[in-house]
DNA sequence: TTGAAAGCGTTACCAG
DNA sequence: CTGGTAACGCTTTCAA
């Protein structure tokens, strides 16, 4: 149901005289061509001064006299002085903004990642340039190119689903950017990565679904080239052989489609094995994909089946039922990757693998897990809304 | 429940012989003060020619023998050259990068409000330089202020939620960065925007709370500030108006701290208003926060009350009950403001408040606004778990 | 078709 | 304490 134009639009849309501009007493016309902004040489020149004189006395440098630092600084106030970044950036090899390389930012895990790591950059000075692969490797390595030579400091990266090796960010590493991996990191390259104790992680969420009683355990994952996504999968394998159960292939969903195409393939995992009981989703995207194909299956969860999945969604607890989930700490983890990369940065020493750090994440137990199963496969949909 | 280290960690910190790497057939060391990347003017002493012919070869530029690019293709390509990005931005005044300038980026409205801005950024050539204003006008103004001078060739905004005047916006758009607003917009600078028909949509949601049997419906909002708090706050009360119903300030709650004070405030409304029975969240944040409310103080929705927002959440329909929104095409928006921006940055014309848009809300009546409203306080706590 | 030189805006170095 | 000069890496005249 699109809202309609029914109601009188009352001008949201609107015209501005957009001449003169009358504001904190200053009068800037609205040009073009740009009002050229002042350099530093004119700045210079306003004051009958070298600009190298000028340069200094802006950066408070030494070996200036007060009487100058102070007509200088008033002077750059006035005319809203601010230095070129690209200019100051060639010179001193410095660009002062990171780059960031991430499969999406439409994600919990990544959006909160991104806000620790600005958390850092901001403290530091630095800007954050934000690359997304949309989980291509094509996309990753034309990526990656365009950030090499002077246009960021450094990166941090978490690899896209398809990633086949780590060769474009050789490139980098070799000549000098500091590189740190987040979450989804390539075993490859000799530096630092944060991760999450994925094994543990897996292991203690297949082990809650078995303990709660639940047999056919079935592990939803994005894709089998990630080394994060096999370790979770090994959790999750050596979980079951604790349990004296061994692995069933037929088990495994691997899918990385849209949000359509893995409930349904969910769907057809469910109806092909009717004796699945728990299902224990790799990402938070596959978890509700899970939800969505139980609802429209008419499985329920927990009764038919119980449901846990990693997922940073805050509203876990909102849905129906809550959501267990293994939730990972994304904003220590992007601010951690981002102070690992900022040591490297400011020191100019290189990372090391032996830097690393792994942040536990957390298994919360909600309404998905709770109960002991019940074999009824014929309960009705669930329904939750009052018609 | 923290996930301990019971389980033997296999490994996940490993240490690499990190000398030398082979990959695709290139050894080079991983080395620190890094191995400086290659120049134009090396590529050209390597090839015996000057650096403007090589320049010129690189850029497919006339009058260059095709002997001579296919040379300079060849070892530019063998040694991996890449122009760097601050010498040419500073020749050509040009920095491919634009700038985007939003509250924070861990929100469906504008992680895919980005998702938009990047598909054209890319198709473009650009990248984003994305800085976050926590809704803070200090931050806001700073951050802007950074964005002048060759940092970055245009700029998108949603303002931040306290912002109290665009004056740091004028300096930018004086100096001929062009600059669309979405969202979130300012009505007193004279360039484009990209909105919602918030109006109507506010209408639209109202009415559908009014016609459902609502007749106590409060309205939640984060700040008073913003025009486009006040136009769906005006198509508030138009539709109550519309229904011969007069404003009701008591039922107006204004909150804009965490998720948590949001959730205490709209519960003590609730305990000093029991004649509410109808909320129009005009976020996603505060629609949650509302249903948190209602959970905590066993208010059954859509029975005891109903409840509707703004909101860009895909799971909506996976809440309980299933949350009615209005959804914004954030996604389009974005895609239309970067379209808008870069309409000026190539033709290197000036923005006109005549070229802005309004791109129309959808409204989705899910459970929580359906069936009609039962008088009855008392319900039980909602219980959708089994436990 | 190619080369030399100037210059984008800044900062570092060395004289004075 | 201040000023000139060179250089960061590239592109773009203009000359050869």
């Amino acid at each position: 149901m699109l809202v309609s134009q029914a109601i009188p639009n009352l001008g949201s849309v609107q015209v501005y005289p957009g001449f003169l501009l009358s504001l904190q007493g200053s009068f800037l016309p609205f040009s073009f061509p740009p009002v050229s902004s002042v350099t530093l040489k004119q700045l210079a020149q306003q004051l009958g001064l070298a600009s190298s004189t000028v340069s200094r006395a802006l950066r408070n440098g030494a070996d200036i006299s007060a009487e100058t630092k102070r007509r200088v600084q008033a002077m750059a106030a006035e005319l809203h002085y601010q230095p070129h970044a690209y200019a100051s950036g060639l010179r001193n090899q410095l660009s002062h903004t990171i780059g960031v390389v991430v499969p999406e930012v439409n994600d919990r895990f990544f959006s909160l990642a991104i806000d620790g790591i600005e958390e850092v950059a901001r403290q530091n000075g630095y800007h954050m340039l934000i690359c997304l692969t949309h989980d291509s490797y094509d996309l990753e390595a034309q990526v990656t190119r365009q950030l090499t030579r002077g246009r960021v400091d450094g990166v941090l990266i978490s690899l896209a689903g398809e990633t086949q090796g780590p060769a474009h960010f050789e490139q980098l590493s070799s000549r000098g950017v500091p590189l740190v991996f987040f979450d989804r990191v390539s075993d490859a390259l000799g530096t630092a990565t944060v991760t999450t104790n994925d094994f543990d992680a897996a292991y203690q969420a297949t082990e809650h679904l078995l303990s709660s009683g639940c047999r056919r355990v079935a592990y939803l994952l994005m894709s089998g080239k990630l080394s994060i996504g096999n370790q979770r999968q090994r959790g999750y394998e050596a979980a079951l052989g604790a349990h004296g159960l061994s692995l069933d292939p037929d088990l495994l969903l691997e899918s990385s489609g849209s949000n359509d195409e893995n409930t349904a393939a969910i769907k057809t995992l469910l109806q092909r094995r009717p004796d699945i009981d728990g299902l224990f989703a790799s990402t938070g995207r596959l978890a509700l994909s899970a939800y969505q194909a139980c609802q429209e299956l008419g499985r329920v969860i927990p009764q038919d089946i119980k449901v846990i999945g990693f997922s940073n969604l805050e509203i876990a607890s909102l849905l129906a039922p809550p959501l267990s989930t293994v939730t990972q700490p994304a904003y220590e983890i992007g601010r951690e990757a981002a102070r690992l990369l900022f040591s490297a940065i400011i020191e100019k020493k290189p990372l090391l693998a032996t830097q690393s750090m792994e942040l536990p994440a957390e298994l919360i137990v909600r309404g998905s897990t709770m109960g002991s199963p019940v074999v009824s496969k014929t309960a009705p949909a669930q329904q939750l809304a009052t018609p």
